[in-house]
DNA sequence: GCGTCCAGGTCTACC
DNA sequence: GGTAGACCTGGACGC
């Protein structure tokens, strides 16, 4: 037995795993492999990745509280899906589960608009013909929202460091090494020291703090963002509320939710801009925002694609 | 091995 | 409205 931060006590119980295979239907317009490393989220927990293999590895919660690990790989237009549970999966588990992926995977919106408008530019045919677009997102924007605060302000490692140790507060595992991410009452119910010390949140600790109680409480509707009517610019503002969320957080939650219409500088995206389009001469922020004003409401995700063509295409390297 | 410096985005106080 | 400094961590670097 061990005891995580706030003394609530885990068992190591060894229990048989039983594996179930299912498989989703993905649209013609479904690149897996582009979506799983569209961005860093395929590599921060619960979500993994084998880069070799090319597949996705997510452990997922279920409305019953089961939690279960999902190993993702291609198909011929689906995506295979082998599950390992502790619990016999009913026909709803199953249900739940490919419903929870199309969600990550983003299998339920059009992407037709954008290729379209991507075939119109030579430069952006790519993009196409490669079926990108896609970005790989959690089950939930409160997931979204806790990892994006912790990635501002912060290189890479600072940032996988309070994630992975966020799995650490919820009790419910799949095996030792496969851990959920805490549900937001559960980090509610942390104390802002055990998030700034052991979980080394650090100065973000009360932010996600806040956030977890306004999620738990319900004041706070994240998961609305998804299916907002607000207009983009309302939605941006509306984010910039939250406590820890600043242009650069908001910019990227928004292509989370499905809006494109905002670029999300940081310092990588623009050392990337100046290094394609300046030979590496620093530029103003507005003369990259007026760059990509041509092509309209996609123009985020047409900038996004083009920063990390060289992640897919070695001959961009 | 230890100490120092730096990068990173957001918040808050101040002008 | 704009700006400066604080926040915190881990990596890089020098000794």
């Amino acid at each position: 037995m061990e005891r995580d931060p706030d003394n609530v006590t885990l068992r190591d119980e060894v229990k048989p795993l039983r594996s179930t295979r299912l498989s989703i239907h993905a649209p013609s317009s479904f690149n897996f492999w582009r979506t799983v490393y569209s961005h860093g989220w395929c590599v921060l927990a619960p979500f993994s990745c084998n880069v070799e293999a090319k597949t996705l590895q997510r452990v997922l919660t279920l409305a019953d509280g089961n939690v279960v690990s999902c190993v993702l790989s291609a198909g011929s237009r689906r995506v295979d899906i082998v599950v390992q549970s502790h619990a016999s999966l009913s026909d709803e588990h199953q249900r739940e589960i490919a419903n929870q992926l199309r969600t990550c995977l983003r299998l339920n919106e059009d992407f037709s608009g954008f290729h379209h408008e991507a075939r119109r530019f030579p430069r952006y045919r790519w993009i196409a013909t490669s079926n990108s677009g896609r970005m790989l997102r959690s089950p939930t924007v409160f997931e979204d929202v806790v990892k994006m605060i912790c990635t501002t302000n912060s290189t890479w490692a600072p940032t996988t460091a309070p994630l992975n140790n966020l799995a650490r507060v919820d009790v419910r595992r799949v095996d030792s090494d496969a851990l959920a991410f805490p549900e937001a009452h559960t980090i509610a119910g942390a104390s802002e020291k055990t998030l700034r010390t052991e979980i080394r949140a650090g100065y973000r600790a009360p932010y996600l703090l806040q956030l977890a109680q306004g999620a738990a409480s319900g004041k706070l509707d994240l998961e609305e963002w998804r299916s907002s009517r607000a207009t983009t610019e309302e939605l941006f503002k509306k984010m910039l509320t939250v406590k820890g969320i600043g242009p650069y957080a908001a910019g990227n939650l928004l292509r989370l939710v499905g809006r494109y219409d905002y670029l999300a500088l940081d310092s990588w995206v623009r050392s990337q801009y100046y290094a394609l389009h300046h030979g590496g001469r620093k530029v103003k922020d507005s003369t990259i925002e007026r760059h990509y004003e041509q092509y309209g409401t996609w123009r985020g995700l047409f900038f996004w694609l083009e920063m990390t063509r060289d992640w897919h295409d070695e001959k961009y390297r």
